[in-house]
DNA sequence: AAAAAAATACCCCCGAGGGAGTATTTTACT
DNA sequence: AGTAAAATACTCCCTCGGGGGTATTTTTTT
């Protein structure tokens, strides 16, 4: 038995566009149109049978996208809602998320990727997401303190963040990052130029790298300077 | 031209595994193998062609998967890291992605997909995820306060505060401040290493230094790179 | 007290990096 | 068309950095 799709969009055209996208696709099977939030809830009400997946569009007059998903899941909560929309809206993610979307796709996706995404929902219980989207989540989420999502076992001392450098070579790391020569490291940590370029040599080979460009990098990455 | 790929897994019958999956596909061709982090980071600083995309496991022996994305990352930014992993890793996803990767899917993901993935991180900027380890993320999220991730980011017009640096001379900086050698970097940039020699010397005396590592340090402060 | 890890120090060898030039061709801007 | 600036290329010389070691002392952990 084929998945009952719905479409919703303001405009007949992207409709249209999404349909043909998905002519063809014999697991699918469109059950109805409809062109508001308002329609579509309407709809819903008068209908005998309802759809599996809904795709939604976002910008709409009248009842936007997410209150519709939030007031269709209320009452339907076997439908799972794709939004479907353009990239413009993707910094709604995670309203449509917590107001009951089973995934957020873009209109450019391809016919493909969209007839996966409906499957998936339909039988799985994942979040089907174009990459753009999720990369667009994570930068959001990079802007929120770690701590906020910290989960579970981060009470381990601080965890060997530092690959295992030591305390004496850390100190070795920050001279030799800000370009001084083994000599004049040697002379500000009162020891042997020798030492010093033993120090290094374990920094390397902890670190995986060959060049003191190389470790500056990563002390830049990892904030140590 | 294909797009090089890397696959690093400890054991052996996965490393097959994802092998097969990709075999047929023209599009992609295997540059390297590697068993753990550390002999993925060794083989970068050794080999001249560095791959595209990587696939990368999660748990392995020594050095393990995030970790080595991190130092990876911050050496060879243009390497796009995708992480391949079972289900029970998936916790680990904003950890990833912070250190850097560019995608999360599962070992049990069809091979479209898969491909799908590798093709999108090279070629546009998103971040393929399966959708279960999207449902997993979001559900992580949903921890957390809304107005926590409200705005943020957009590309800021910074611009120009180079010291004088022409076009060319950025070019060269940027290879320069990623620990290439003259050789590698005129090869690159398809001059010879005498003229990158030269480039780097009015480097050096338009930012009033005299190694490479102060050039990064200045690199990094200015966000060149 | 014994074992492990970190810190100290040294060796040889060689290539890459950097100082201080000179010089020609291309591109950009009047 | 004429000039300035940028990009290209090369030379000599010498230091410093990095690969690959070995070895002793101190500190920490068990």
């Amino acid at each position: 038995m084929s998945i009952l799709l719905a479409i919703v969009d303001d405009k007949k055209i992207n409709r249209q566009t999404v349909k043909e996208k998905l002519y063809g696709f014999a697991e699918i099977s469109l059950l109805l149109e409809a062109e508001s939030g308002d329609n579509f809830l309407e709809q819903l009400n008068k209908t005998k049978q309802v759809p599996d997946v809904v795709l939604m569009d976002l910008e709409m007059p009248g009842c936007n996208g997410i209150e519709t998903i939030r007031l269709a899941t209320a009452n339907y909560p076997s439908i799972k809602f794709i939004v479907l929309t353009v990239f413009e809206d993707s910094d709604k993610i995670f309203e449509a998320i917590k107001a009951g979307a089973h995934g957020y796709l873009l209109k450019e996706d391809k016919a493909v990727e969209i007839v996966d995404a409906i499957v998936n929902v339909h039988e799985h219980n994942g979040i089907p997401m174009s990459p753009l989207i999720a990369r667009k989540a994570m930068n959001m989420l990079m802007a929120v303190p770690m701590h906020a999502y910290a989960n579970e076992e981060e009470d381990l001392p601080i965890k060997e963040d530092n690959a295992g450098i030591s305390t004496r070579e850390m100190d070795v790391l920050k001279e030799l990052a800000s370009g001084k020569n083994y000599k004049f490291i040697g002379e500000k940590l009162f020891i042997s130029p020798k030492t010093v370029r033993k120090h290094v040599a374990n920094i390397y080979e902890k670190l995986h790298v060959n060049s003191r460009t190389q470790v500056v990098n990563i002390a830049h990455k990892k904030r140590w300077i």
